[in-house]
DNA sequence: GAACTTTTCTACCTTGCGTAGAAGACGCGC
DNA sequence: GCGCGTCTTCTACGCAAGGTAGAAAAGTTC
């Protein structure tokens, strides 16, 4: 997967935040703090895009959105990892090896849930 | 964590392959298809050091070996981007969603072994 | 100690990202 | 429907990271 730059980041992560649609102003208000022009959330905004992690409608003005939520995002980072390893269960035994008892057991709870 | 860039990540992948550690010649012959000078390989020797990924022994030639084995690495990986997320669980519940079969048998096999 | 190998130092080039100006497209109030 | 402000696109610059390697220094071998 691609991967994000600092601002690129701090974007996603104002869009994630939010979990609505935001227009390239909202998001220049929304990241005041770096005193950015609005021709730089638009670029960062095409270059997310790009990538694939936002998507625009066509209002006017324009409202970007996150494609995947935070949490959508972080997981599909995991498999990916994971997907690239030959040997799966060695990296899932060091994976739960190495786990801090409160996930271990979340990850219980949750393969309980599931077929 | 230090991301790795395409020759970096090649290196990588020939000492978790080899599993011993080699020269900076060895790796230079191992990677023959690039046509890669020998100081080239150096640098990226160096540079990988420089990020906690490789570490060398003092014998001459130098040997190179990779600090954690692909595993390792990957299961790292895993746990960096889970433990960066807000909503753990969240995270957890997608990654488990998102599972084959055949990874959630094996985390299930793991997590009986686990205390 | 001459010739060869290894290691270090330094540097160039390309690419990705942060940054934004200039110019074109659009929409709103009159 | 026109002019003016806003939004969008295009283009570009500078810096950092990584791929690449030469030159020089240090070490090894015979």
């Amino acid at each position: 997967m691609e991967s994000l730059g600092e601002l690129e980041r701090a974007v996603m992560d104002r869009l994630w935040s939010e979990g609505t649609a935001l227009s390239a102003a909202d998001l220049r208000d929304a990241l005041a703090g770096r005193g950015l022009a609005l021709t730089t959330v638009h670029t960062v905004l095409t270059r997310l895009e790009g990538k694939g992690f936002v998507r625009h409608d066509d209002a006017r003005p324009r409202r970007f959105a996150a494609v995947a939520s935070r949490e959508e995002h972080a997981a599909g980072l995991m498999h990916e990892v994971l997907g690239q390893a030959a040997d799966r269960q060695a990296v899932l035994a060091r994976f739960i090896g190495s786990a801090t008892p409160g996930e271990t057991e979340m990850l219980r709870a949750l393969l309980a849930d599931t077929p």
